[in-house]
DNA sequence: GTGGTCTAGACCACA
DNA sequence: GTGGTCTAGACCACA
Protein backbone atom coordinates (compact mmCIF):
# COMPACT_ATOMS: atom_id res chain seq x y z
CA UNK A 1 0.00 0.00 0.00
CA UNK A 2 1.53 3.33 -0.63
CA UNK A 3 0.83 7.04 0.68
CA UNK A 4 2.34 9.58 -1.58
CA UNK A 5 -0.19 12.37 -2.53
CA UNK A 6 1.03 14.02 -5.67
CA UNK A 7 0.05 17.73 -6.78
CA UNK A 8 -1.41 17.94 -10.07
CA UNK A 9 -0.99 21.94 -10.44
CA UNK A 10 2.04 21.80 -9.32
CA UNK A 11 4.85 23.86 -11.25
CA UNK A 12 6.42 20.86 -11.00
CA UNK A 13 6.19 17.92 -13.43
CA UNK A 14 4.59 14.83 -11.87
CA UNK A 15 7.11 12.47 -12.70
CA UNK A 16 9.67 14.49 -10.92
CA UNK A 17 7.71 14.71 -7.96
CA UNK A 18 7.09 10.78 -8.13
CA UNK A 19 10.81 10.21 -8.30
CA UNK A 20 11.36 12.58 -5.31
CA UNK A 21 8.32 11.15 -3.27
CA UNK A 22 10.43 7.56 -3.74
CA UNK A 23 13.66 9.41 -2.57
CA UNK A 24 11.85 10.57 0.59
CA UNK A 25 10.98 7.21 0.88
CA UNK A 26 14.10 5.79 1.25
CA UNK A 27 15.73 8.64 3.03
CA UNK A 28 13.34 7.86 6.12
CA UNK A 29 13.76 4.43 5.65
CA UNK A 30 9.91 3.71 4.79
CA UNK A 31 11.68 2.28 1.70
CA UNK A 32 14.45 -0.41 2.30
CA UNK A 33 17.12 -1.94 -0.24
CA UNK A 34 15.53 -5.03 -1.47
CA UNK A 35 11.85 -3.43 -0.72
CA UNK A 36 9.49 -4.32 -3.88
CA UNK A 37 7.71 -1.27 -5.98
CA UNK A 38 4.29 -0.92 -7.59
CA UNK A 39 4.71 -2.25 -11.39
CA UNK A 40 4.28 1.01 -13.78
CA UNK A 41 0.94 -0.13 -14.75
CA UNK A 42 -0.23 -0.64 -10.77
CA UNK A 43 1.56 2.43 -9.58
CA UNK A 44 -0.23 4.20 -12.06
CA UNK A 45 -3.79 3.29 -11.50
CA UNK A 46 -3.39 3.69 -8.00
CA UNK A 47 -1.86 6.98 -8.18
CA UNK A 48 -4.19 7.95 -10.88
CA UNK A 49 -1.78 8.92 -13.14
CA UNK A 50 -0.73 7.92 -16.70
CA UNK A 51 1.64 4.92 -17.22
CA UNK A 52 4.27 6.93 -19.14
CA UNK A 53 4.60 9.35 -15.99
CA UNK A 54 5.40 6.25 -13.83
CA UNK A 55 7.51 4.86 -16.36
CA UNK A 56 9.65 7.80 -16.54
CA UNK A 57 9.98 8.31 -12.88
CA UNK A 58 10.97 4.87 -12.61
CA UNK A 59 13.74 5.20 -15.41
CA UNK A 60 15.15 8.59 -13.64
CA UNK A 61 15.94 6.65 -10.70
CA UNK A 62 16.78 3.37 -12.36
CA UNK A 63 19.28 5.74 -14.07
CA UNK A 64 20.86 7.13 -10.96
CA UNK A 65 20.86 3.49 -9.26
CA UNK A 66 18.09 4.27 -6.74
CA UNK A 67 16.00 1.58 -8.12
CA UNK A 68 16.87 -1.90 -10.27
CA UNK A 69 13.84 -3.18 -12.93
CA UNK A 70 13.65 -6.82 -13.71
CA UNK A 71 12.00 -7.91 -16.03
CA UNK A 72 10.41 -10.76 -14.14
CA UNK A 73 10.80 -9.89 -10.61
CA UNK A 74 9.79 -6.15 -11.40
CA UNK A 75 11.16 -3.19 -9.74
CA UNK A 76 13.05 -3.20 -6.10
CA UNK A 77 14.80 -0.60 -4.50
CA UNK A 78 18.42 -1.42 -4.94
CA UNK A 79 19.90 -4.10 -2.95
CA UNK A 80 23.30 -3.44 -3.53
CA UNK A 81 23.00 0.06 -2.03
CA UNK A 82 22.62 3.55 -2.39
CA UNK A 83 24.50 5.64 -4.94
CA UNK A 84 26.94 8.00 -3.65
CA UNK A 85 28.02 11.58 -3.39
CA UNK A 86 30.69 12.02 -6.73
CA UNK A 87 31.52 15.32 -7.77
CA UNK A 88 29.11 15.73 -10.08
CA UNK A 89 26.00 15.10 -7.42
CA UNK A 90 27.71 17.47 -5.10
CA UNK A 91 28.35 20.93 -8.04
CA UNK A 92 24.29 19.64 -8.96
CA UNK A 93 23.56 20.30 -5.43
CA UNK A 94 25.48 22.95 -4.73
CA UNK A 95 23.48 24.88 -8.03
CA UNK A 96 20.33 24.01 -6.60
CA UNK A 97 20.94 25.30 -3.13
CA UNK A 98 22.67 28.59 -4.05
CA UNK A 99 19.79 29.94 -5.02
CA UNK A 100 17.53 29.17 -2.47
CA UNK A 101 19.97 30.01 0.39
CA UNK A 102 20.39 33.29 -1.39
CA UNK A 103 16.98 34.17 -1.29
CA UNK A 104 16.57 33.23 2.17
CA UNK A 105 19.82 35.97 2.93
CA UNK A 106 17.38 38.10 1.01
CA UNK A 107 14.90 37.93 2.99
CA UNK A 108 16.90 38.38 6.34
CA UNK A 109 18.27 34.86 7.59
CA UNK A 110 21.01 34.54 8.74
CA UNK A 111 23.18 31.72 8.81
CA UNK A 112 22.11 30.61 12.20
CA UNK A 113 18.55 30.60 11.14
CA UNK A 114 19.10 28.62 7.97
CA UNK A 115 21.44 25.88 9.54
CA UNK A 116 18.11 25.83 11.88
CA UNK A 117 15.91 25.23 9.08
CA UNK A 118 17.83 22.95 7.67
CA UNK A 119 17.90 20.59 10.50
CA UNK A 120 14.48 20.66 10.99
CA UNK A 121 13.66 19.23 7.32
CA UNK A 122 16.59 16.82 8.21
CA UNK A 123 14.67 15.64 11.16
CA UNK A 124 11.11 16.02 9.66
CA UNK A 125 12.31 13.60 6.92
CA UNK A 126 13.85 11.09 9.30
CA UNK A 127 10.63 11.25 11.33
CA UNK A 128 8.38 10.40 8.07
CA UNK A 129 10.60 7.05 8.66
CA UNK A 130 8.16 6.40 11.70
CA UNK A 131 4.69 5.78 9.82
CA UNK A 132 4.00 2.34 8.44
CA UNK A 133 6.37 1.01 5.62
CA UNK A 134 5.34 2.72 2.50
CA UNK A 135 4.45 -1.19 0.75
CA UNK B 1 28.29 46.95 -16.02
CA UNK B 2 26.57 43.19 -15.26
CA UNK B 3 28.62 40.43 -15.33
CA UNK B 4 25.47 37.94 -15.32
CA UNK B 5 26.05 34.48 -17.18
CA UNK B 6 23.21 32.52 -18.24
CA UNK B 7 23.16 28.97 -19.69
CA UNK B 8 20.46 29.22 -22.50
CA UNK B 9 20.91 25.08 -22.61
CA UNK B 10 19.70 24.54 -19.09
CA UNK B 11 16.84 22.65 -18.51
CA UNK B 12 15.76 25.73 -15.88
CA UNK B 13 14.08 28.59 -18.11
CA UNK B 14 15.77 31.76 -18.54
CA UNK B 15 13.95 33.83 -17.00
CA UNK B 16 14.08 31.87 -13.45
CA UNK B 17 18.05 31.75 -14.00
CA UNK B 18 17.66 35.78 -14.56
CA UNK B 19 15.45 36.00 -11.77
CA UNK B 20 18.17 34.28 -9.49
CA UNK B 21 21.57 35.53 -10.17
CA UNK B 22 19.89 39.27 -9.44
CA UNK B 23 18.32 37.51 -6.08
CA UNK B 24 22.39 36.21 -5.54
CA UNK B 25 23.48 39.60 -6.55
CA UNK B 26 21.36 41.38 -3.89
CA UNK B 27 22.69 38.23 -1.77
CA UNK B 28 25.85 39.05 -1.90
CA UNK B 29 25.73 42.66 -1.95
CA UNK B 30 26.72 43.64 -5.37
CA UNK B 31 23.17 45.05 -5.82
CA UNK B 32 21.74 47.42 -2.79
CA UNK B 33 18.31 48.86 -2.54
CA UNK B 34 17.85 51.06 -4.95
CA UNK B 35 20.68 50.30 -7.16
CA UNK B 36 19.15 50.95 -10.70
CA UNK B 37 18.63 47.67 -12.92
CA UNK B 38 19.10 48.40 -16.39
CA UNK B 39 16.15 48.73 -18.79
CA UNK B 40 14.23 45.29 -20.24
CA UNK B 41 15.74 46.06 -23.66
CA UNK B 42 19.04 46.99 -22.69
CA UNK B 43 19.30 43.82 -20.42
CA UNK B 44 18.09 41.93 -23.07
CA UNK B 45 20.47 42.86 -25.57
CA UNK B 46 23.51 42.89 -23.39
CA UNK B 47 22.34 39.69 -22.30
CA UNK B 48 21.55 38.05 -25.99
CA UNK B 49 17.90 37.45 -24.82
CA UNK B 50 14.49 38.82 -25.85
CA UNK B 51 13.02 41.61 -24.28
CA UNK B 52 10.39 39.78 -23.11
CA UNK B 53 12.49 37.35 -21.24
CA UNK B 54 14.03 40.30 -18.69
CA UNK B 55 10.44 41.22 -18.26
CA UNK B 56 9.49 38.12 -17.05
CA UNK B 57 12.16 37.95 -15.15
CA UNK B 58 11.52 41.56 -13.58
CA UNK B 59 7.64 41.02 -13.07
CA UNK B 60 8.57 38.18 -10.98
CA UNK B 61 10.78 40.16 -8.86
CA UNK B 62 8.76 42.64 -8.90
CA UNK B 63 6.08 40.39 -7.15
CA UNK B 64 7.98 39.35 -4.46
CA UNK B 65 9.07 42.61 -3.34
CA UNK B 66 12.90 42.79 -4.59
CA UNK B 67 12.33 45.19 -7.50
CA UNK B 68 10.48 48.27 -7.84
CA UNK B 69 9.39 49.26 -11.53
CA UNK B 70 8.75 52.77 -11.73
CA UNK B 71 7.43 54.22 -15.39
CA UNK B 72 9.48 56.90 -15.25
CA UNK B 73 12.49 55.99 -13.44
CA UNK B 74 13.11 52.66 -14.68
CA UNK B 75 13.47 49.58 -12.28
CA UNK B 76 15.59 49.85 -9.18
CA UNK B 77 16.21 47.30 -6.14
CA UNK B 78 13.72 47.84 -4.01
CA UNK B 79 15.05 50.45 -1.80
CA UNK B 80 12.79 50.14 1.23
CA UNK B 81 14.22 47.02 1.78
CA UNK B 82 13.88 43.43 1.00
CA UNK B 83 10.78 41.11 1.47
CA UNK B 84 10.77 38.95 4.51
CA UNK B 85 10.31 35.57 5.67
CA UNK B 86 6.74 34.85 6.19
CA UNK B 87 4.98 31.17 7.20
CA UNK B 88 4.47 31.50 3.15
CA UNK B 89 8.11 31.91 1.91
CA UNK B 90 9.21 29.22 4.67
CA UNK B 91 6.68 26.59 3.61
CA UNK B 92 7.64 26.84 -0.16
CA UNK B 93 11.19 26.74 1.11
CA UNK B 94 10.85 23.64 2.91
CA UNK B 95 8.84 22.11 0.21
CA UNK B 96 11.92 22.61 -1.99
CA UNK B 97 14.60 21.58 0.42
CA UNK B 98 12.91 18.56 0.94
CA UNK B 99 13.80 16.47 -1.79
CA UNK B 100 17.75 17.85 -2.00
CA UNK B 101 17.60 16.67 1.52
CA UNK B 102 16.41 13.69 0.94
CA UNK B 103 18.83 12.50 -1.93
CA UNK B 104 21.46 13.36 0.04
CA UNK B 105 20.92 11.18 3.02
CA UNK B 106 19.95 8.46 0.65
CA UNK B 107 23.39 9.01 -0.59
CA UNK B 108 24.78 8.78 2.61
CA UNK B 109 25.33 12.75 3.41
CA UNK B 110 25.06 12.38 7.76
CA UNK B 111 23.75 15.46 9.38
CA UNK B 112 27.27 17.17 9.93
CA UNK B 113 28.21 16.73 6.02
CA UNK B 114 25.51 18.46 5.02
CA UNK B 115 25.62 21.02 7.14
CA UNK B 116 28.85 21.64 6.43
CA UNK B 117 28.29 21.78 2.42
CA UNK B 118 25.21 24.59 3.35
CA UNK B 119 27.55 26.93 4.89
CA UNK B 120 30.19 26.38 2.54
CA UNK B 121 27.74 27.79 -0.77
CA UNK B 122 26.56 30.03 2.37
CA UNK B 123 29.86 31.92 2.15
CA UNK B 124 30.31 31.47 -1.41
CA UNK B 125 27.32 33.68 -2.13
CA UNK B 126 28.95 36.06 0.51
CA UNK B 127 32.18 36.21 -1.65
CA UNK B 128 30.89 37.13 -4.49
CA UNK B 129 30.12 40.59 -2.83
CA UNK B 130 34.09 41.02 -2.99
CA UNK B 131 33.97 41.42 -6.73
CA UNK B 132 33.69 44.77 -7.71
CA UNK B 133 29.72 45.68 -7.85
CA UNK B 134 27.26 44.80 -10.51
CA UNK B 135 26.12 47.96 -11.87
CA UNK C 1 -20.48 27.30 -26.21
CA UNK C 2 -18.76 30.70 -24.35
CA UNK C 3 -20.20 34.36 -25.00
CA UNK C 4 -17.91 37.08 -24.24
CA UNK C 5 -16.98 40.04 -25.94
CA UNK C 6 -14.41 42.25 -25.70
CA UNK C 7 -13.87 45.78 -27.20
CA UNK C 8 -10.82 46.05 -29.03
CA UNK C 9 -10.92 49.83 -28.89
CA UNK C 10 -11.28 49.29 -25.20
CA UNK C 11 -8.51 51.89 -23.12
CA UNK C 12 -8.72 48.67 -20.34
CA UNK C 13 -5.98 45.89 -21.59
CA UNK C 14 -8.01 42.72 -23.46
CA UNK C 15 -6.25 40.29 -20.80
CA UNK C 16 -7.72 42.49 -18.55
CA UNK C 17 -11.32 42.76 -20.04
CA UNK C 18 -11.06 38.72 -20.33
CA UNK C 19 -9.68 38.00 -16.98
CA UNK C 20 -13.20 40.52 -15.86
CA UNK C 21 -15.67 38.79 -18.27
CA UNK C 22 -14.72 35.17 -16.72
CA UNK C 23 -14.96 36.29 -13.01
CA UNK C 24 -18.17 38.31 -14.37
CA UNK C 25 -19.03 34.52 -15.54
CA UNK C 26 -18.31 33.55 -12.19
CA UNK C 27 -20.53 35.84 -9.71
CA UNK C 28 -23.57 34.85 -12.27
CA UNK C 29 -23.34 31.34 -11.81
CA UNK C 30 -22.70 31.06 -15.50
CA UNK C 31 -19.57 29.16 -14.83
CA UNK C 32 -18.92 27.33 -11.75
CA UNK C 33 -16.29 25.83 -9.96
CA UNK C 34 -14.93 22.53 -11.46
CA UNK C 35 -16.32 23.72 -14.88
CA UNK C 36 -13.65 23.73 -17.61
CA UNK C 37 -12.29 26.25 -19.76
CA UNK C 38 -11.21 26.64 -23.65
CA UNK C 39 -7.81 26.21 -23.80
CA UNK C 40 -5.57 29.08 -24.04
CA UNK C 41 -5.54 28.46 -28.01
CA UNK C 42 -8.88 26.95 -28.87
CA UNK C 43 -9.70 30.17 -26.80
CA UNK C 44 -7.63 32.76 -28.66
CA UNK C 45 -9.05 31.38 -31.85
CA UNK C 46 -12.87 32.39 -30.61
CA UNK C 47 -12.18 35.01 -29.56
CA UNK C 48 -10.12 36.35 -32.08
CA UNK C 49 -7.08 37.40 -30.28
CA UNK C 50 -3.58 35.67 -29.77
CA UNK C 51 -2.77 32.75 -27.53
CA UNK C 52 -0.73 34.68 -25.25
CA UNK C 53 -3.48 37.28 -24.59
CA UNK C 54 -5.96 34.79 -23.26
CA UNK C 55 -3.03 32.95 -21.64
CA UNK C 56 -1.72 36.32 -19.43
CA UNK C 57 -5.46 36.56 -18.63
CA UNK C 58 -5.37 32.98 -17.57
CA UNK C 59 -2.41 33.72 -15.73
CA UNK C 60 -4.24 36.48 -13.50
CA UNK C 61 -7.01 34.21 -12.49
CA UNK C 62 -4.54 31.50 -11.40
CA UNK C 63 -2.43 33.64 -9.02
CA UNK C 64 -5.48 35.07 -7.47
CA UNK C 65 -6.95 31.10 -7.22
CA UNK C 66 -10.31 32.10 -9.63
CA UNK C 67 -8.81 29.02 -11.63
CA UNK C 68 -6.94 25.96 -11.98
CA UNK C 69 -4.28 25.23 -14.46
CA UNK C 70 -3.73 21.48 -14.99
CA UNK C 71 -1.22 20.46 -17.38
CA UNK C 72 -3.34 17.49 -18.20
CA UNK C 73 -6.89 18.24 -17.81
CA UNK C 74 -6.39 21.82 -18.97
CA UNK C 75 -8.03 25.37 -17.38
CA UNK C 76 -10.99 24.82 -15.03
CA UNK C 77 -12.64 27.56 -12.69
CA UNK C 78 -11.34 26.46 -9.26
CA UNK C 79 -13.29 23.22 -7.74
CA UNK C 80 -12.09 24.21 -4.25
CA UNK C 81 -14.20 27.34 -3.71
CA UNK C 82 -13.19 30.74 -4.85
CA UNK C 83 -10.72 32.88 -3.00
CA UNK C 84 -12.03 34.98 0.07
CA UNK C 85 -12.28 38.64 1.03
CA UNK C 86 -9.19 39.15 2.81
CA UNK C 87 -7.83 42.40 4.22
CA UNK C 88 -5.53 42.89 1.17
CA UNK C 89 -8.49 42.53 -0.83
CA UNK C 90 -10.53 44.74 0.60
CA UNK C 91 -8.05 47.53 0.90
CA UNK C 92 -7.68 47.41 -2.89
CA UNK C 93 -11.41 47.65 -3.73
CA UNK C 94 -11.88 50.54 -1.17
CA UNK C 95 -8.88 52.16 -2.96
CA UNK C 96 -10.42 51.54 -6.54
CA UNK C 97 -13.94 52.65 -5.29
CA UNK C 98 -12.79 55.85 -3.59
CA UNK C 99 -12.53 57.80 -7.05
CA UNK C 100 -15.69 56.66 -8.31
CA UNK C 101 -17.44 57.44 -5.38
CA UNK C 102 -16.06 60.44 -4.68
CA UNK C 103 -16.38 61.64 -8.98
CA UNK C 104 -20.05 60.83 -8.06
CA UNK C 105 -20.57 62.55 -4.82
CA UNK C 106 -18.94 65.59 -6.70
CA UNK C 107 -21.63 64.94 -9.53
CA UNK C 108 -24.34 65.70 -7.08
CA UNK C 109 -25.63 62.25 -6.35
CA UNK C 110 -26.06 61.25 -2.92
CA UNK C 111 -25.85 58.56 -1.14
CA UNK C 112 -29.32 56.78 -1.20
CA UNK C 113 -28.70 57.48 -5.15
CA UNK C 114 -25.60 55.80 -5.23
CA UNK C 115 -26.54 52.92 -3.30
CA UNK C 116 -29.55 52.36 -5.47
CA UNK C 117 -26.90 52.19 -8.27
CA UNK C 118 -25.46 49.67 -6.59
CA UNK C 119 -28.06 47.39 -6.19
CA UNK C 120 -29.21 47.76 -9.70
CA UNK C 121 -25.46 46.66 -10.85
CA UNK C 122 -26.03 43.95 -8.46
CA UNK C 123 -28.74 42.64 -9.95
CA UNK C 124 -27.96 42.57 -12.95
CA UNK C 125 -24.72 40.94 -12.36
CA UNK C 126 -26.90 38.13 -10.96
CA UNK C 127 -29.13 38.13 -13.45
CA UNK C 128 -26.95 37.14 -16.17
CA UNK C 129 -27.01 34.21 -14.50
CA UNK C 130 -30.30 33.39 -16.35
CA UNK C 131 -29.11 32.62 -19.90
CA UNK C 132 -27.89 29.21 -20.59
CA UNK C 133 -24.95 28.36 -19.04
CA UNK C 134 -21.50 29.66 -20.91
CA UNK C 135 -19.56 26.16 -21.46
CA UNK D 1 -0.47 74.00 0.60
CA UNK D 2 -1.52 70.89 -0.84
CA UNK D 3 -1.33 67.52 0.82
CA UNK D 4 -1.69 65.25 -2.03
CA UNK D 5 0.69 62.33 -1.83
CA UNK D 6 1.07 59.91 -5.12
CA UNK D 7 2.08 56.43 -5.77
CA UNK D 8 5.03 56.49 -8.70
CA UNK D 9 5.28 52.35 -8.55
CA UNK D 10 1.54 52.30 -9.38
CA UNK D 11 0.25 51.05 -12.26
CA UNK D 12 -2.61 53.46 -12.75
CA UNK D 13 -0.91 56.59 -14.26
CA UNK D 14 0.49 59.64 -12.30
CA UNK D 15 -1.71 62.11 -14.37
CA UNK D 16 -4.97 59.81 -13.99
CA UNK D 17 -3.86 59.84 -10.02
CA UNK D 18 -3.66 63.10 -9.72
CA UNK D 19 -6.97 64.22 -11.23
CA UNK D 20 -8.44 61.75 -8.68
CA UNK D 21 -6.93 63.11 -5.64
CA UNK D 22 -8.41 66.79 -7.07
CA UNK D 23 -11.63 64.80 -7.26
CA UNK D 24 -11.39 63.55 -3.91
CA UNK D 25 -10.54 66.73 -2.73
CA UNK D 26 -14.27 67.80 -3.92
CA UNK D 27 -15.98 65.45 -2.91
CA UNK D 28 -14.41 65.49 0.24
CA UNK D 29 -15.04 69.93 0.35
CA UNK D 30 -11.59 70.47 1.27
CA UNK D 31 -11.77 72.58 -2.52
CA UNK D 32 -14.64 74.56 -2.99
CA UNK D 33 -16.03 76.11 -6.36
CA UNK D 34 -14.00 78.78 -6.84
CA UNK D 35 -10.93 77.69 -5.06
CA UNK D 36 -7.45 77.94 -6.83
CA UNK D 37 -5.23 75.36 -7.68
CA UNK D 38 -1.50 75.73 -8.36
CA UNK D 39 -0.55 76.36 -11.64
CA UNK D 40 1.15 73.97 -13.73
CA UNK D 41 4.87 74.72 -13.15
CA UNK D 42 4.13 75.04 -9.01
CA UNK D 43 2.05 71.84 -8.93
CA UNK D 44 5.10 69.56 -10.70
CA UNK D 45 7.55 71.11 -8.50
CA UNK D 46 5.24 70.54 -5.49
CA UNK D 47 4.75 67.07 -6.16
CA UNK D 48 8.01 66.19 -7.82
CA UNK D 49 6.47 65.39 -11.24
CA UNK D 50 6.86 66.65 -14.92
CA UNK D 51 5.03 69.39 -15.89
CA UNK D 52 3.21 67.55 -18.48
CA UNK D 53 1.74 65.24 -15.99
CA UNK D 54 -0.29 68.21 -14.32
CA UNK D 55 -0.92 69.65 -17.32
CA UNK D 56 -2.59 66.13 -18.32
CA UNK D 57 -3.99 66.03 -15.29
CA UNK D 58 -5.63 69.53 -15.53
CA UNK D 59 -6.77 68.99 -19.44
CA UNK D 60 -9.00 65.87 -17.87
CA UNK D 61 -10.25 68.35 -15.43
CA UNK D 62 -11.39 70.72 -17.44
CA UNK D 63 -12.63 68.80 -20.28
CA UNK D 64 -15.26 67.29 -17.69
CA UNK D 65 -16.12 70.69 -16.37
CA UNK D 66 -14.34 70.14 -12.77
CA UNK D 67 -11.70 72.84 -13.31
CA UNK D 68 -11.54 76.47 -15.49
CA UNK D 69 -8.05 77.12 -16.62
CA UNK D 70 -7.43 81.16 -17.33
CA UNK D 71 -4.72 82.42 -18.81
CA UNK D 72 -4.54 85.25 -16.00
CA UNK D 73 -6.40 84.19 -12.71
CA UNK D 74 -5.12 81.05 -13.35
CA UNK D 75 -6.89 77.40 -12.02
CA UNK D 76 -9.45 77.46 -10.05
CA UNK D 77 -12.34 74.78 -9.11
CA UNK D 78 -15.18 75.90 -11.88
CA UNK D 79 -17.12 78.21 -9.50
CA UNK D 80 -20.72 77.51 -11.90
CA UNK D 81 -20.72 74.35 -9.97
CA UNK D 82 -19.71 71.03 -11.10
CA UNK D 83 -20.63 68.16 -13.80
CA UNK D 84 -24.00 66.86 -13.23
CA UNK D 85 -24.96 62.76 -13.49
CA UNK D 86 -25.47 62.82 -17.35
CA UNK D 87 -26.24 59.32 -18.86
CA UNK D 88 -23.48 58.77 -20.66
CA UNK D 89 -21.87 59.16 -17.08
CA UNK D 90 -23.89 56.62 -15.42
CA UNK D 91 -23.17 54.24 -18.43
CA UNK D 92 -19.58 54.68 -17.86
CA UNK D 93 -19.96 54.38 -13.64
CA UNK D 94 -21.66 51.12 -14.12
CA UNK D 95 -19.33 49.51 -16.61
CA UNK D 96 -16.48 50.05 -14.23
CA UNK D 97 -18.45 49.23 -10.76
CA UNK D 98 -19.47 45.82 -12.77
CA UNK D 99 -15.76 43.68 -12.28
CA UNK D 100 -15.50 45.43 -8.69
CA UNK D 101 -18.50 44.06 -7.75
CA UNK D 102 -18.30 40.77 -9.51
CA UNK D 103 -15.20 39.67 -7.86
CA UNK D 104 -16.51 41.22 -4.65
CA UNK D 105 -19.54 38.50 -5.24
CA UNK D 106 -16.53 36.04 -6.22
CA UNK D 107 -15.17 36.21 -2.84
CA UNK D 108 -18.10 35.97 -1.08
CA UNK D 109 -19.46 39.01 -0.21
CA UNK D 110 -23.89 39.17 0.02
CA UNK D 111 -25.53 42.40 -1.02
CA UNK D 112 -25.84 43.78 2.49
CA UNK D 113 -21.69 43.38 3.22
CA UNK D 114 -21.54 45.28 -0.07
CA UNK D 115 -23.41 48.00 0.64
CA UNK D 116 -21.72 48.27 4.13
CA UNK D 117 -18.63 48.78 1.96
CA UNK D 118 -19.73 51.26 0.08
CA UNK D 119 -21.02 53.29 2.72
CA UNK D 120 -17.64 53.07 4.85
CA UNK D 121 -16.14 54.46 1.62
CA UNK D 122 -18.34 57.03 1.23
CA UNK D 123 -18.13 58.17 4.77
CA UNK D 124 -14.01 57.64 4.37
CA UNK D 125 -14.22 60.33 1.52
CA UNK D 126 -16.69 63.18 3.71
CA UNK D 127 -14.31 62.50 6.60
CA UNK D 128 -11.45 63.84 4.30
CA UNK D 129 -13.01 67.31 4.82
CA UNK D 130 -12.52 67.62 8.37
CA UNK D 131 -8.96 67.99 7.37
CA UNK D 132 -7.76 71.30 6.70
CA UNK D 133 -8.01 72.83 3.37
CA UNK D 134 -5.97 71.96 0.79
CA UNK D 135 -5.19 75.25 -0.76
C1' DG E 1 13.47 56.54 -23.90
C1' DT E 2 10.74 53.47 -20.89
C1' DG E 3 7.61 49.85 -19.78
C1' DG E 4 3.00 47.78 -21.33
C1' DT E 5 0.54 45.42 -24.64
C1' DC E 6 -0.25 42.62 -28.53
C1' DT E 7 0.77 39.66 -32.47
C1' DA E 8 2.52 35.62 -35.23
C1' DG E 9 5.00 31.91 -35.07
C1' DA E 10 8.09 28.31 -33.25
C1' DC E 11 9.87 24.44 -30.33
C1' DC E 12 9.49 21.62 -26.32
C1' DA E 13 8.12 19.08 -22.10
C1' DC E 14 4.34 16.83 -20.32
C1' DA E 15 0.66 13.61 -20.16
C1' DG F 1 -3.20 18.05 -27.66
C1' DT F 2 -1.92 21.06 -23.74
C1' DG F 3 0.53 24.66 -21.45
C1' DG F 4 5.36 26.73 -21.05
C1' DT F 5 8.91 29.17 -23.09
C1' DC F 6 11.15 32.04 -26.31
C1' DT F 7 11.77 35.06 -30.28
C1' DA F 8 11.21 39.14 -33.44
C1' DG F 9 8.87 42.86 -34.18
C1' DA F 10 5.27 46.45 -33.66
C1' DC F 11 2.49 50.26 -31.60
C1' DC F 12 1.26 53.03 -27.72
C1' DA F 13 0.87 55.50 -23.26
C1' DC F 14 3.66 57.68 -20.12
C1' DA F 15 7.01 60.87 -18.47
Amino acid sequence: MVIISLDLQSESPIYIQLRNKIIEGIASKQLRPGDPLPSVRTFAQDLGVNMHTVNKAYQLLKQDGFIQIHRQKGVVINPDGMPSVDGNYLANVRENLRPVISESVCRGMNKEELMKLIQEVYEEIQKGGEHDDLH
